[in-house]
DNA sequence: GCCCAGGCCTCGT
DNA sequence: ACGAGGCATGGG
């Protein structure tokens, strides 16, 4: 597959996915019940593990970020960012994975919030196919019987009840796969009705799973990064100055300085 | 022991 | 509306 505009080095360790691990060259992930490598020779991308059009649609490469490059052009923190890392794309995931996953990510760090993931494929998922032997994240229907406590026993700690709250929903008939089809706005209004869910995490899974570019997620590391480069501050006027500057792809933006700010780090 | 990590909830003003 | 404190767990 024709990999230009791609870089899957800063792509799969930016930390927007939580379920892949680099091993010499190949990128092992598990996605959507598939267990997937990629390895990326300059422009090409060879893959096991599923169809290119399923890879193709993962890594969103219909979105064009020239669009986004043009833009930076007269903005020099987004230049410098989207320079330091070309070829950053924002994932397209599963909506009910990405909302488990982000629910875990609360106020925890990127390695706890893999092994939360890692945990709860491993108790409720099922097999995967595909590259090699991994658990599916599991679904709803899988986690159905999942208690409080077997789910502080895989360290989700005080995030244990918001999971288990969202599966109960999920098996209730709450339709989060259809969410995207009303718009950014009530999407993320219907997400942060769920306990556990709020600004930070909806933008996150209208962003990474149901692919709205206007979503900016807004955590420490955008403060940081919108502060020094815009002295913007508040989240509040930190999305609608970014929404304002960058429109349709203010999370893209926002998603390569968060990216710079924390290599910087 | 401390502080922080891709936050959010609850409870005071 | 807005801020402080609490929250499980792991790492520096």
């Amino acid at each position: 597959m024709d990999a230009k505009c791609l870089s899957l080095d800063t792509t799969l360790s930016c930390g927007q996915a939580f379920r892949w691990h680099k091993h010499g060259e190949e990128w092992h992930g598990i996605v959507s019940g598939k267990a997937i490598s990629v390895m990326q020779d300059g422009k090409q991308l060879h893959y096991n593990g599923c169809s290119e059009r399923f890879l193709f649609r993962y890594l969103s490469m219909d979105a064009d970020y020239a669009c986004l490059r043009r833009k930076a052009r007269k903005d020099p923190p987004l230049l410098m960012a989207m320079d330091a890392y070309p070829g950053l794309r924002i994932l397209r995931q599963d909506p009910w994975e990405t909302l488990v996953s982000y629910i875990c990510s609360a106020n925890n760090s990127i390695p706890n919030i893999q092994r939360c993931v890692e945990n709860i494929a491993g108790k409720y998922g099922s097999r995967a196919g595909g590259a090699f032997e991994a658990f599916a994240f599991p679904q709803p229907g899988q986690m159905a019987d999942a208690t409080e406590k077997q789910l502080r026993s895989l360290k989700l700690g005080f995030r244990a009840p918001y999971v288990r709250d969202a599966v109960g929903l999920m098996n209730d008939g709450w339709d989060l796969y259809g969410l995207g089809r009303f718009g950014y706005e009530n999407a993320k209004r219907e997400l942060m009705t769920l306990n556990g869910v709020g600004e930070k995490i909806a933008d996150c899974v209208c962003l990474f799973a149901f692919g709205f570019g206007e979503a900016v997620p807004i955590d420490v590391w955008a403060r940081r990064a919108c502060k020094e480069s815009y002295k913007c501050t508040g989240d509040d006027s930190i999305r609608a100055f970014m929404r304002k500057k960058f429109g349709a792809h203010a999370g893209w933006a926002q998603e390569y300085l968060f990216h710079y700010a924390r290599m910087k780090q």
